[in-house]
DNA sequence: GTCTATAGGTCGATAGAC
DNA sequence: GTCTATCGACCTATAGAC
């Protein structure tokens, strides 16, 4: 019944965190965020919950490091695709096309972790990484605006923290709504719609 | 110390409820939603915790209750004012600008109110909840939009289905963003890409 | 008011790497 | 032999249920 050699597996601590975030990934997206604990994480890397404890100090520590690390992640998968070279409203249109599609992806996984970033604004302990987030997010829409303004060589007629915002503003939306409604029929409206508000904002 | 006559006060189970649910409030917002639980509610209201088991009869339950409450509160705030009868672009631009500064009004009470919304998402008890919620948005928004139509006397060139998906959508956008970035220096440009992205939805 | 389950944190001992 | 990572056991606080 018992395994005749319990064989432990040593792992450098960096390693060992990697491999338990990944686990911690799986509980959160498997069993949501509430079911995030030193036990479920440790069971499901199949180590003693000892050993979360030996590797991050604390719960707390493994949630900052968990968000910390699921934020960039997704938010980098999520704004990998460089803006098209074309009218800004086609190149920012055909952008949060594939924002929706990337969401798609891993619906529960982005679902909960919105639900960890939620948690994070409320805790005094969290609130750092969850603005630490959202500045990411922005640097990330910056850098792709950019990048597109250099290469169409064409002026803005707002300054370039307005385009940034309304672009956050619009993904974060869709994100949300999608999200909540799961309302495939209407995603095209919606991101017409919103991409037909950036008309004006090029001089050409 | 102790008060001389304990002098009990007898409530009636739905007055016990409203009472509850107050200080559940005040809890949520003042402590955060992971601060929610029986004795911590009890204790705001001045009770034994037994007499939230009494009145709920589960947390579960109670958490549904506030859900429920707090989700048709702040939904009906946030869309009570009419959409002006004038064009399309400029009722809805005014009608998110109002949007905003009813989320000013109450800042942490939305933002906690989101936070027990995505909890919600992957609870298995709750997830019915919170597509009330996002049944309840849709409807009120739908409501403004057929009032104003009926008002204007103009067709639109979209289902009203596509309308009111876009405004919620914007709607959350709004929401999320400002919640998370608390940039008042750039609702304005927000705002008016959201409502500009309506031209073209109504038949002149 | 009490019981019990859960979960975070800690200690001593030990297995395995170097 | 020493150091690091691991383990199981234990303590305590919290919180839901009865």
């Amino acid at each position: 019944m018992n395994e005749p050699s319990p064989r432990r597996t040593y792992l450098d601590v960096d390693d060992r965190r990697r491999q338990l975030l990944d686990a911690a990934v799986q509980v959160m997206v498997h069993d949501g965020v509430a079911a995030l604990s030193l036990r479920s994480v440790a069971q499901r890397a199949g180590v003693a919950h000892r050993v979360v404890s030996y590797a991050f100090g604390s719960k707390g520590e493994l949630v900052t490091a968990l968000l910390q690390r699921e934020s960039e992640l997704l938010t980098r998968r999520l704004w990998a695709e460089p803006l098209a070279p074309a009218p800004l409203v086609d190149a920012v249109g055909a952008a949060l096309h594939t924002f929706v599609d990337e969401l798609r992806l891993d619906r529960v996984r982005h679902e909960r972790l919105a639900e960890l970033t939620a948690m994070a604004r409320s805790s005094d302990a969290l609130v750092g990484a969850a603005r630490a987030e959202i500045d990411a997010v922005r640097g990330e829409i910056e850098r792709l605006v950019e990048a597109w303004a250099a290469a169409r060589k064409t002026e803005l007629t707002v300054p370039t923290t307005s385009l940034v915002a309304i672009i956050h503003a619009a993904a974060e939306g869709l994100a949300a709504w999608w999200l909540a409604t799961g309302d495939d029929e209407h995603v095209d409206d919606v991101v017409r719609a919103f991409s037909t508000g950036l008309v004006g904002l090029e001089r050409a």
